[in-house]
RNA sequence: CGGGCGGUAGCUUAGCUCGGUAAAGCGCCUGGUUUGGGACCAGGAGACCGCGAGUUCGAAUCUCGCCCGCCCGACCA
C-alpha cells in the first residue's frame, strides 16, 4: 500500500504519489484547492523562518493587508490587469441572502493593487522611504490545470512590496532579494539554480524587469521558484504613490515586488526525491534523525529504552530535531516508512547496540550501515547532517551539469528537446516575435532566464543575426 | 476552458455489457505468536456504490445533469 509508482515508469504519478503518501499534501474535493498536511507544512515552516530572518535583517516588516480587492483598485494599471484577469476570482455576493455586492471584490491574486492604494498613506516624505513591507497569505489564482504544491488554485506564500525614493535603490532591492531567493532555494533547498532576468514575454505583467530563480527537477523540467520584480514607477503612477524629496519636489516611489511560495516544497520533492520517496534536505527537515528502536520482549525494549533515554537528551541539546519511534511495528515497517517520508538520517538502536554503547547510523542517501559511539553522538550527528545536505547539493548540483547542454541553432533545440529535458544555453538575439515562434516550435521550450553577467559570442540560435543575450532554455512547470 | 478516461470501505480494485440492495487484497481495531529490512494466526469494525434527477416492481449497473480526479491540448505573470 505504501509503494510509490517508481519514477522511471511515471513520473508525474510518482510525485503524486510521494507527495500523498509521504503525507505533505492532499486534494480537497474543491477543485484546484490543496491541504497541506503538518509534515508539508512544517518544510514550509523551516523556509519561512530562514527567509522571515534574512529579510528582518535587512530593515523589512510585515503587514497583513486585504484578501479582497475592490475592482476599481485592481484595474489602474493595465498591464496588470491584462495579464492577471484570466486568473482572478471574484466576489459578487454576500449576506444571508447572498445580495449582489454593488461592486465586484477580487479575491488577491497577489497584492500591487490593494497595497498601492493602501501604502500611500504611510509615504509623505523621502524620510518615510524606503517602505518595505512583507506578507505571509495565500492568494488565489484560478487555474485550469492543478498539480499539488506546483499548481494550485490557492497557494501561501511572502509577497514582498517595496518602495522607493530612487530607481536604483529599488533596482538594487529586486537583486538583494533574488539572492535571498537563491541562498533559500540552495543553502536551505540544496536545489542548484540559475538566476538572472527574465524575457519580455514571460515578464510580470506591469513590470519593468523580473528576475528569476529556476530549478532543475529530475525529469529534465525546469521549475520557477521564485521572482523579483523592479516596476519602476508604474504602480506609484498608476495609484499616485508620491513623497516630497529633499528639494520639496513631489516626486513618484519606485517599487518592487517578490515572492517564493509553497511551490517550493513541490521543489524540493522533485530535485532530491527517488523510487523509495522523499530525501529531505536537513534545513528544513520536520525530523532529521529518526532513532527505530529494535526489541523482541518487555524486557529487551526496556533495555533499549534504557539506553535511548539515556542519550536523547543530547541530541536535543545539540540542535537536532529527532523523534523515537516507539509505534507497536517491525523494524522493516519502520525503514521503510521513514525512508518514503525522507529522514535524513536512522538510527537503529538493538540490544547489541545498547551492549556495545553504539548505534547503527544509516543515512537516506547512501544507506551504508555504519556503527557509531553514543559517545559525543549529539555533535556527531549534527555533523552528519551538514555533510548530508552538502551532498545532496553536490548530488543535485552533479544531476544539473549533467543535463546542461550548449546548443547553436533552432534546429538543434527542437532536436534536442524532442529527446530529453534538461537546460539548453544559446544566444539570442532579443527578438520578441522569435520567442513565440521558439514556443510553438519546440513544444513548449521556453526562454528561463537571460544571463546579464555573460556575453554572447556567437549568432541569434533562431535567425543567425548577432546575438544580444545569453539565454537559458528548458521546458518548464 | 476543449477532447478522452475514470469515481464502489482509509487505499487499490472486481462487480456494470445482460438491473434483484455489494466482493477481494492491503490498511484499521482486538487477542495471540513475532520483531536487526516491508511478519503470521484468529476474530472484528468499516460502503448514503461521487451528488441529484429520471426510467423501472426493483438501479452500483440503464438515461440525463452536475461535482471531483487523471491524461492530452489551450492557458499559466
Amino acid at each position: 500500500m505504501k509503494d510509490v509508482t517508481k519514477m522511471s515508469d511515471d513520473f508525474d504519478r510518482w510525485y503524486t504519489d510521494v507527495v500523498r503518501k509521504a503525507e505533505l499534501a492532499d486534494w480537497s474535493g474543491i477543485r484546484g484547492m490543496m491541504v497541506v498536511r503538518p509534515y508539508g507544512w512544517a518544510m514550509w515552516e523551516a523556509i519561512m523562518r530562514a527567509f522571515d530572518d534574512m529579510i528582518k535583517e535587512t530593515g523589512h516588516e510585515n503587514w497583513a493587508f486585504p484578501l479582497l480587492i475592490p475592482r476599481e483598485y485592481l484595474m489602474k494599471e493595465a498591464e496588470h490587469v491584462e495579464g492577471f484577469a484570466p486568473e482572478v476570482a471574484w466576489v459578487t455576493r454576500a449576506g444571508g441572502d447572498m445580495e449582489e455586492l454593488e461592486e465586484p471584490l477580487a479575491v488577491r491574486p497577489t497584492s500591487e493593487t490593494i497595497i498601492g492604494p493602501l501604502i500611500k498613506r504611510y509615504i509623505q516624505s523621502h524620510r518615510d522611504l524606503p517602505k518595505l513591507t512583507n506578507q505571509w497569505n495565500s492568494v488565489v489564482r484560478w487555474e485550469m490545470r492543478s498539480r499539488l504544491f506546483l499548481r494550485s488554485r490557492e497557494f501561501w506564500w511572502q509577497e514582498g512590496h517595496t518602495f522607493h525614493a530612487s530607481a536604483q535603490e529599488a533596482i538594487e532591492e529586486a537583486s538583494m532579494i533574488l539572492g535571498n531567493y537563491r541562498s533559500i532555494a540552495e543553502d536551505w533547498l540544496a536545489v542548484p539554480v540559475l538566476t538572472g532576468r527574465k524575457s519580455p514575454a514571460e515578464t510580470f505583467p506591469g513590470a519593468v524587469h523580473t528576475l528569476t530563480v529556476e530549478g532543475l527537477m529530475k525529469d529534465g523540467l525546469a521549475l520557477q521558484m521564485g521572482t523579483s520584480h523592479y516596476f519602476g514607477q508604474n504602480f506609484a503612477r498608476a495609484y499616485d504613490i508620491s513623497f516630497s524629496n529633499k528639494e520639496n519636489e513631489r516626486e513618484l516611489c519606485y517599487s518592487t515586488s517578490w515572492g517564493i511560495s509553497t511551490r517550493l516544497v513541490g521543489a524540493l520533492v522533485m530535485a532530491h526525491g527517488d523510487d523509495s520517496g522523499l530525501i529531505v534536505p536537513p534545513k528544513v527537515a520536520p525530523i532529521q534523525v529518526i532513532v527505530v528502536p529494535i526489541y523482541r520482549d518487555d524486557e529487551s525494549r526496556a533495555k533499549v529504552e534504557r539506553f535511548v533515554n539515556s542519550w536523547a537528551p543530547e541530541l536535543k541539546a545539540a540542535g537536532v530535531r529527532h523523534r523515537v519511534d516507539w509505534r507497536d511495528e517491525r523494524p522493516g515497517d519502520k525503514y521503510a516508512h521513514w525512508e518514503l517520508k525522507g529522514v535524513p538520517i536512522r538510527l537503529n538502536v538493538g540490544g547489541r547496540d545498547a551492549d556495545a554503547g553504539q548505534v547503527e547510523m544509516v543515512d537516506r542517501l547512501s544507506r551504508a550501515r555504519v556503527s557509531v559511539p553514543i559517545s559525543g553522538i549529539g555533535k556527531r550527528l549534527s555533523h552528519e547532517l551538514d555533510s548530508f545536505q552538502t551532498k545532496l547539493f553536490d548530488r543535485a548540483q552533479q544531476f544539473q551539469r549533467d543535463s546542461t547542454f550548449e546548443l547553436r541553432t533552432l534546429e538543434e533545440v527542437i532536436a534536442h528537446f524532442r529527446e530529453r529535458g534538461g537546460l539548453v544555453w544559446a544566444d539570442w538575439c532579443g527578438d520578441g516575435e522569435e520567442e513565440a515562434r521558439i514556443k510553438a516550435e519546440t513544444g513548449g521550450v521556453t526562454i528561463r532566464t537571460i544571463d546579464e553577467s555573460a556575453k554572447p559570442s556567437g549568432k541569434c540560435f533562431v535567425c543567425g543575426n548577432p546575438a544580444k543575450y545569453r539565454v537559458a532554455l528548458a521546458k518548464a512547470y
